[in-house]
DNA sequence: GGGTTCCTGCCAAGTAGT
DNA sequence: ACTACTTGGCAGGAACCC
């Protein structure tokens, strides 16, 4: 017997103490490899790590470079969700900053964090105990056992009681740190696992990772799912129906790390709801394996989650979620209606309101501008607000929702509530890829989801499955077709008729995918049905897509379904126009619905926008928000968009502390009108043509006019771009897909909003040819030529000047400060900032010899103490050389794409510039930036490198160190 | 009013290509 | 070596913040 047994070791310390030697290697700035931008504060990090813990950032990875910058979340936040990232524990949280913390944990697709709010949904069969202010939870152990205990789950529920009020009440469980479960659990789980040999000799107690054995586990594989689940907690839409029991679903390798595993208890609980609705067990892994090519990292939720849905998450979004959504589409859609058009930045938060999504939808209305988000994140005090009401709405929704849903939902109802990263764009190309009506599927998949609402087939369902991957899995289906819808408005090229088109897409792409299908579609429908007749163009237009419409349309649209979308006829402009508000009125019905519902929309729209550029538009438009600012920047990254978003400055806003030159001058500057970025969708909106086109910030719009980026998955789709597109074949993961940059352009000097310069400005008869040009204007003026930036149309003499300035709004290279987390776009801006830290004093009056940092300093001087002037004779002064180490720094660039060597060499390169710099005496005498190798990575022994790796946090990354010589 | 940041024409230095 | 281009520093004005 003994022979027989097996032995299994594991290191039930292992899992601890990687995390903390990763945490430690964070701390330190050691192998970090990506630097999220937080407001005005650095992270430091490694990709590996967030992207295994939150979906957000593993999509975000995919196509973002070694900086990335948030403007969702703020920065307190952030830094309590990276602890826990790195730790597996929230210790010692606000209960004021729960909410928050939640909201932003949903949005990165932090399963943990996300499911923490889960509860007060759902919580009632919670048990709750309010504690002190701080909340301290954990998961369970990454690797936790978590299997068996039913406790795990109650752990994370902190959260507030479903009621009003908003103090987060942490459960028992909750409190349980990881390391306590550990020890607690541990034992039993591992025997619990052990179970089935309970001969062999096992050492240790961590759970085995999956294990499949149980048929019945589903539970486990629940668990396991529900990271991924959790992960993209938006998504918990939940809704397949079909829990697969085997299913241990591997967690892809996206699978967030630590994940919580629910309890059993309510893993059974929500089984049973589930099981309801459930379809084919064997849709799980199938679902999964179909839609792993997709590679979508969203996809995470795919339906294989859905479908092991023990996991919490999914037994709630299950019931909650989808029915919330019906409900809140139909609620919603009477109330939604146009008031709610005003929108702008501040129109964030009343949209929030509207929507009841507030905290999700906030964010992720900034994200999907900046495509990572803008800083609006934080949660006004309204959203909260709206949020402690939606949550009680939630309950009820849960309700309607078991009666509501069906397996449908489930599949409708899944939608990603995450902020999906640019990859989702995959999955829209699944959806174009499709053939473009199908009605089988329509009718096949889900038509019916729900019945209430009408007979609006869940669109999801039937995309998903025509989709791409034959999963039906909603994440992807549902990140499909919002992805396309945004696609076609590229491809149609009007920029007024795409951007309008698409937004109303792109809602209602939102609304179905949010699981809002049922309820939601039927409004959306005829949004959709104008608008993807007008995306058309691109060859193939997912049935599925028409078939969304149709079955959404069926309540305004009767006919539609295909209709709409087979015909490229725009039902007509003016809904398009109007889509806004319509798309609004999508928006706001949710928010009476439960606040998952308002999550996933919002999210959706997050997602959608950052994935979208042409969701983007929409968002603007109609929120006028933002400025979605797709730089024109082939490589569009998010966090560029991000930026760029900030760059615009919606009012409401809080920016991010970058350093953003335009911030300043952009609204009254760049837009000489007044109060341009605070046009509100109302003022925007359907009516004004103009506004459509040229769009209501000048700068955010045409940001996004500059260039759209669709990825198609097959080279056949490419066929029906319109000329003036450029494709280019995407290379690593997404191989075999197709970036199309197309560009969308306004005509800048159109409306005589250029800014020319005063010489030229003045003079009306002025003679003026203008010149398009891939990325500027240039614009002559009796002779002189102005080189006019598409975003701000301000004017430049120099295209140097006007490239130089571009980069406020793209925000491609950034130039951190190295002493403080400060980020800057112009090189100089941060040069001369530092001066502040190093207390460098360059300039030396030469007549008493005194020194001072800057040159406006020493004029005054010079001007006062001796009645000098310095501009009239530049002798009067010395300026000495940069004796600073971090002169001439390398900025770091959004625009790779990143490979991971480059990623690497990025941060590593930097400061290994910075060390040749300092050596040179003269400023000027050092080079620029310059490609990185990995000789630049690896110092040589005999050099003396002036950085080497400092512990600190944070802001800087490099401890340099003067070489003696200097 | 001082300190800081932003803006932009101008220019120097460096790089890449020929 | 030359040219074209990129990068970033400088000057000096302006704006912003406290
Ligand atoms: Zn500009
Ligand atoms: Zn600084
Ligand atoms: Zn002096």
């Amino acid at each position: 017997m003994e022979s027989r047994k097996l032995i299994t070791a594991t290191d039930t310390q292992y899992s601890r103490t990687l995390l903390s030697s990763l945490n430690e290697q964070r701390l330190h700035g050691i192998f970090c490899d990506v630097t999220v931008i937080v407001e005005d504060k650095k992270f430091r990090a490694h990709r590996n790590i967030l992207s295994a813990s939150s979906t957000y950032f593993q999509q975000l990875f995919s196509v973002a470079g070694q900086v990335v910058e948030l403007s969702f979340v703020r920065a307190e936040i952030f830094a309590e969700i990276l602890k826990y990232i790195y730790s597996s524990k929230i210790v010692g949280v606000r209960t004021d900053l729960l909410e928050e913390l939640i909201k932003s944990g949903q949005l990165l697709g932090v399963r943990f964090i996300a499911d923490l709010g889960i509860p007060l949904s759902q919580m009632k069969s919670m048990t709750s105990g309010v504690k002190d202010n701080t909340v301290k939870a954990s998961p369970s152990d990454a690797d936790q056992k978590s299997i068996n205990t039913e406790k795990p789950a109650t752990k994370y529920v902190l959260t507030k009681d479903s009621g009003s009020s908003a103090t987060p009440i942490v459960t028992e469980t909750s409190n349980i740190s990881s390391e306590e479960l550990h020890e607690s659990t541990k034992a039993g789980n591992c025997q619990d696992k052990s179970e089935e040999s309970d001969d062999d000799v096992i050492f240790c107690s961590e759970t085995l990772p999956p294990k499949p054995r149980i048929s019945n586990d589903t539970e486990r594989a629940q668990q396991k799912n529900s990271p991924e689940i959790a992960k993209s907690p938006n998504k918990q839409m939940s809704v397949n129906t079909s829990i697969s029991d085997q299913t241990p679903l591997t967690p892809k390798a996206n699978s967030p790390s630590p994940t919580n595993l629910p309890p059993k208890a309510v893993m059974a609980s929500q089984a049973k709801s589930l099981s309801s609705n459930i379809s084919s067990p064997t849709q799980t892994e199938t679902e999964v394996v179909s839609c792993s090519p997709l590679a979508l990292p969203e996809p995470q939720a795919t339906s294989q989650d859905m479908d092991t849905l023990p996991n919490p998450a999914h037994s709630l979004s299950v019931n909650i979620s989808s029915p919330t959504r019906a409900q809140d589409c139909v609620g919603s859609s009477p109330e939604l209606k146009a008031p709610k058009l005003e929108m702008t930045s501040s129109d964030v938060v009343k949209l929030a309101n509207f929507t009841n999504s507030l905290p999700v939808s906030i964010p992720s209305l900034s994200q999907i501008q900046a495509g990572t988000g803008l800083s609006t994140d934080r949660v006004s005090p309204k959203a909260e607000k709206i949020i402690s009401d939606t949550e009680k709405l939630s309950n009820k929704a849960n309700s309607l929702a078991a009666c509501i849903s069906g397996p449908g939902q489930t599949q409708s109802g899944s939608f990603f509530p995450e902020p999906v990263p640019p990859t989702l764009q995959r999955t829209c190309l699944d959806m174009v890829k499709l053939p473009k009506q199908e009605p089988d599927i329509n009718s096949s998949v889900s038509p019916s989801n729900n019945l209430q609402f009408q007979d609006v087939t869940p669109p999801q369902m039937a995309t998903s499955a025509k989709i791409s991957s034959p999963s039906p899995t909603q994440s992807k289906d549902v990140i499909s077709p919002s992805g396309h819808m945004p696609l076609m408005p590229c491809v149609s090229h009007h920029p007024e008729m795409s951007k309008q088109r698409t937004d109303p897409e792109i809602v209602k792409i939102a609304g179905q995918q949010m699981g809002m299908n049922n309820a939601i579609s039927a409004q959306t429908p005829l949004i959709l049905n104008a608008e993807f007749p007008n995306h058309l163009p691109l060859k193939d237009i997912p049935s599925q897509i028409n078939s969304l419409p149709v079955t959404t349309s069926g309540q305004a649209q009767a006919s539609g379904t295909n209709l709409g979308f087979s015909q490229p006829s725009t039902v007509s402009t003016t809904k398009l126009l109007n889509p806004q508000q319509p798309d609004r009125e999508q928006l706001n019905p949710l928010s009476n619905i439960s606040t998952f519902a308002q999550n996933h929309l919002s999210q959706t729209m997050n997602f959608l926008a950052q994935q979208l550029p042409s969701f983007n538009t929409f968002v603007n438009k109609p929120f006028t928000l933002n400025s979605v600012n797709w730089p024109s920047c082939p490589n569009l990254l998010p966090s560029t968009l991000s930026q760029l978003a900030n760059t615009d400055k919606l009012p409401t806003f809080d920016g991010p502390k970058l350093q953003n030159p335009q911030k300043a001058t952009f609204h009254k500057k760049t837009t000489s009108k007044p109060g341009e970025l605070k046009i509100k969708i109302a003022d925007v909106n359907p009516g004004s043509s103009k506004d459509c086109s040229s769009g209501i910030g000048s700068g955010s719009h045409h940001i996004m006019d500059g260039k759209k980026i669709i990825t198609l998955d097959t080279p056949s789709d490419i066929g029906g771009l319109s000329t003036g597109c450029k494709v280019y074949a995407n290379i690593g993961e997404d191989k075999d897909t197709y970036d199309i940059v197309i560009p969308i352009k306004n005509d800048p000097d159109e409306d005589g909003e250029v800014q020319l310069p005063k010489s030229a400005d003045g003079s009306p008869n002025s003679k003026r040819v203008k010149v398009k040009h891939e990325d500027h204007y240039e614009l002559n003026v009796d002779g002189k030529v102005y080189y006019i930036c598409l975003v701000c149309k301000r004017s430049y003499v120099s295209r140097t000047s006007l490239r130089r300035h571009y980069n406020v709004h793209s925000w491609e290279r950034k130039y951190p400060c190295h002493y403080c987390d400060k980020v800057y776009a112009l090189a100089e801006y941060r040069t001369k900032h530092e001066v502040i830290h190093t207390g460098e004093k360059r300039y030396q009056c030469l007549t008493c010899g005194e020194s001072f940092i800057n040159h406006r300093i020493m004029s005054t001087h010079m001007k006062s103490a001796h009645n000098q002037d310095p501009s009239g004779d530049p002798k009067l002064y010395r300026l000495h050389p940069f004796k600073s180490p971090h002169a001439k720094q390398p900025p770091e660039s959004n625009a790779q794409p990143s490979t991971s060597a480059t990623e690497v060499n990025n941060a590593v390169v930097q400061s290994e510039d910075e060390k040749k710099r300092p050596a040179s005496v003269s400023p000027k005498s050092s080079s620029p930036a310059k490609p990185m190798s990995w000789d630049d990575v690896f110092v040589q022994p005999g050099d003396q490198p002036i950085f080497k790796d400092s512990p600190s946090q944070g802001g800087n990354e490099f401890e340099f160190v003067i070489p003696e010589s200097y």
